[in-house]
DNA sequence: ACTTCGACCTGTTGGC
DNA sequence: TGCCAACAGGTCGAAG
């Protein structure tokens, strides 16, 4: 579910709802996500107020006096204040007011962690690619993710243009379906090796992520699914996808034929003939 | 150092 | 209708 504009959606929901706010209980069902939920993290948490809920990549960060909250929303996980979940609400943060904020995620490939150091230098990511987007409780990082950045990080690169952006080391918050989105807007092969791409090119792909992301906040994220916000509702971005959920049906530029191939275990979806330059290598495994 | 691949889980979908 | 395999928005860490 959660991609970069979800992740922000998320974060713009609760932090409406939970800042300022005492926790006054943490019921936790199950310990067991990506990595184990610290055992003690209720009486760390509980009589602490939330200060603000901030945004690394896909990770949120809830700020409190004593430390900071790590969540990552994995594939399938959401955060939401109203609206009731039944099965996999795995976290209830219960606050002194009598709202509580459910941690919901079926896959379990999230993670809640407690850090009482600098949440920028833990582990997970003080190592993280710049921001492609500024937006508020997202950080300021350097160096700008903009043209320049993509094309020196790539020279001498073989991988494929798509796992490259997809690399949260290399830029943070560009999943599966806005990779494909992104590269379809910029005419690029996602097959074509990083370190083949033009400067110029790569201009234009980060002129075209930026608006992607941008265009899918305003629109509430997508949902391909059963995404829902922190509200309950739904994200309306789908109805703008040109490529990803259109395997084999026409180009929306040309009405070739899109192809829908694997790359780097992931469906990606594009159109052999606008996003021809520069050349692709040989072949693709058709799906 | 760089790139690919397996693994973590449950739920949904599509083919037979 | 039922069963089973394949696949799903992410990404770390091991293997090559």
């Amino acid at each position: 579910m959660p991609e970069l504009p979800e992740v922000e959606t998320i974060r713009c929901g609760i932090a409406n709802t939970v800042v300022g706010e005492v926790i006054k209980n943490v019921v936790i069902r199950n310990f067991k996500l990506r990595w184990p939920i610290p055992k003690n993290l209720p009486q760390k948490l509980i009589n602490q107020t939330i200060t603000a809920v901030n945004r690394r990549g896909k990770y949120l960060l809830l700020i409190f006096n004593n430390g900071t909250l790590i969540i990552h929303l994995g594939m399938s996980g959401s955060l939401y204040v109203v609206g009731a979940g039944l099965k996999h609400n795995h976290v209830d943060f219960v606050f002194e007011n009598g709202k509580i904020l459910h941690f919901n995620d079926p896959r379990k490939f999230g993670c809640i962690l407690w850090t009482e150091t600098d949440p920028l230098q833990h582990k997970l990511l003080k190592d993280l690619g710049p921001e492609p987007i500024g937006c508020r409780g997202g950080f300021e990082t350097r160096p700008y993710m903009n043209g320049e950045y993509l094309y020196n990080k790539s020279r001498n690169k073989t991988r494929p243009i798509k796992s490259f952006i997809m690399d949260s080391h290399i830029v943070v918050g560009i999943g599966n379906i806005y990779a494909n989105e992104a590269l379809f807007a910029a005419k690029i092969n996602p097959q074509c090796p990083a370190g083949e791409i033009s400067l110029s090119q790569y201009k234009t792909l980060t002129m075209h992520i930026k608006n992607i992301l941008k265009h899918a906040i305003a629109y509430g994220g997508t949902t391909v699914r059963d995404f829902i916000n922190s509200d309950g509702k739904p994200g309306y971005f789908k109805q703008e996808l040109k490529v990803y959920g259109h395997g084999n049906q026409p180009c929306f530029n040309c009405g070739n034929k899109l192809r829908e191939i694997r790359l780097g275990q992931r469906t990606t979806v594009y159109c052999p003939k606008c996003q021809s330059t520069p050349a692709p290598p040989p072949d693709a495994q058709i799906r």
